[in-house]
DNA sequence: TGACATAATATGTATATACATAATAACGTC
DNA sequence: GACGTTATTATGTATATACATATTATGTCA
């Protein structure tokens, strides 16, 4: 077919999808250019252009000006996944939210934190831990560290109603942030705040958040193993 | 300034996400429309869209026919990551690649497989479990379940010189997944293959490829504790 | 008042055209 | 033949215009 009732760019998009996937263009082949392609689909150019410029942005196309088009050669497809405010997070899996605060107190960075944020060893941050719970149970412990040069007013926050969760979210926006995934053992202290066997595993969650040239605040978030985060491509 | 000496979407989106991580546009506002936004920019109104556009598929902006452009209320950011190739990554890492293979049969797919897959449960598939190795040491252990509807030809592939994973890669495109990450803990058997203490924390990486309607490949990929999944934003 | 058709409107997309830019290919010089 | 200059070319972007589409607002009639 592929009598286009309405040539879309969509449609196109699909089209070129199709023939990728299906090894109608092989990897690393070059594709025809635009205008070609724009004669043989019957519209114009920018219609193929736009096509072509979403199918380079998801990985699946290599452009380069004057050398063409080409099928990307490693298919390393890119996913994913939202960085989302743990409140939502638990209540979209419909669990009811609290959160409980464990301490604020304004306290020397350890090396390890202060290394990761880029700023000097014996730092004076604010240091607040608190535990995310979906249905009165543990869900997630925060332990979040906060460059108060960056955030001042956060000094004055309880956090008894908003989490600092959510008042960085809605108070310091951040345009850069380093996230980091892995598995670990959960020791006394954790295993206590999250209701589980000490030496359990756990999913760690560690971001680091910045504006250019300043950090904001370093969280580590401590799930249980029956945590799993999912994603779709 | 906005003296636009070049007036670019680059510039447009730029100058706006500044607006909204400076609060001028505050989360959940309407801001002005395409036409006024041109006016304002002096730029056609396809400039100003494609900036919106973009900013609406990053997540910080929802847009609404009739009802207008706002600034998404809960600035849910998204974050990519590479699906990579295992060789690849170890190989970025700086590490001598090598794999093993464990296994490699056709078997009867156990509930738990032919369920994530969407199959009938005795299914008859390809079970090949092999472990990738950096300088020598364990990797990752890869554990896969494959469709041989979708890829009959990989019935007559030994894996002897070319790992499931870099076969597939090369051999069988793929449009959907689904990928999820948790922590759990090494049974007898992964401990013994990774290298690790039994009950020691490790990193999964469960994912489901499909194209549509067919699902191609399960596959559980265990890592050490050790193993950081690492992405910037 | 309520249901339903209709108008108004902001975004979504397609098109032709023009020019910008990056990178290769061709060319000429030494 | 090595090297730098220029021409060529494919993609990148901007623009004016036109029409499509989704959704809200409005108005009409029972």
């Amino acid at each position: 077919m592929t009598a286009t009732a309405r040539k879309s760019f969509h449609a196109i998009k699909a089209e070129m999808a199709r023939r990728i996937a299906e090894r109608v263009w092989a990897p690393g082949a070059l594709i025809p250019g635009e205008e070609v392609l724009s004669i043989e689909f019957g519209c114009a150019r920018a219609t193929v252009n736009r096509a072509l410029q979403e199918l380079a942005r998801g990985g699946v196309l290599v452009r380069k000006r004057k050398a063409g088009t080409r099928v990307a050669l490693h298919p390393m497809r890119e996913a994913r996944f939202v960085i989302p405010i743990v409140r939502q997070e638990i209540e979209t899996k419909g669990g009811a939210y609290q959160f409980r605060l464990l301490s604020n107190r304004v306290e020397k960075a350890p090396t390890s934190v202060a290394q990761r944020m880029g700023l000097s060893k014996g730092k004076e941050m604010l240091h607040v831990q608190c535990v995310h719970l979906s249905n009165g149970k543990p869900y997630q412990y925060e332990d979040r560290w906060i460059n108060l040069d960056a955030v001042p007013s956060i000094r004055n926050e309880t956090f008894e109603t908003i989490s600092p969760n959510e008042w960085l979210v809605t108070h310091s926006p951040f345009s850069q942030a380093e996230i980091v995934f892995h598995a670990g053992v959960a020791g006394t202290h954790e295993a206590e705040i999250l209701g589980v066997a000490e030496k359990d595993a756990v999913f760690i969650i560690e971001r680091v958040t910045f504006v250019p040239q300043k950090p904001i605040t370093f969280v580590r978030m401590i799930h249980p193993s029956s945590h799993r985060m999912v994603t779709q491509l």
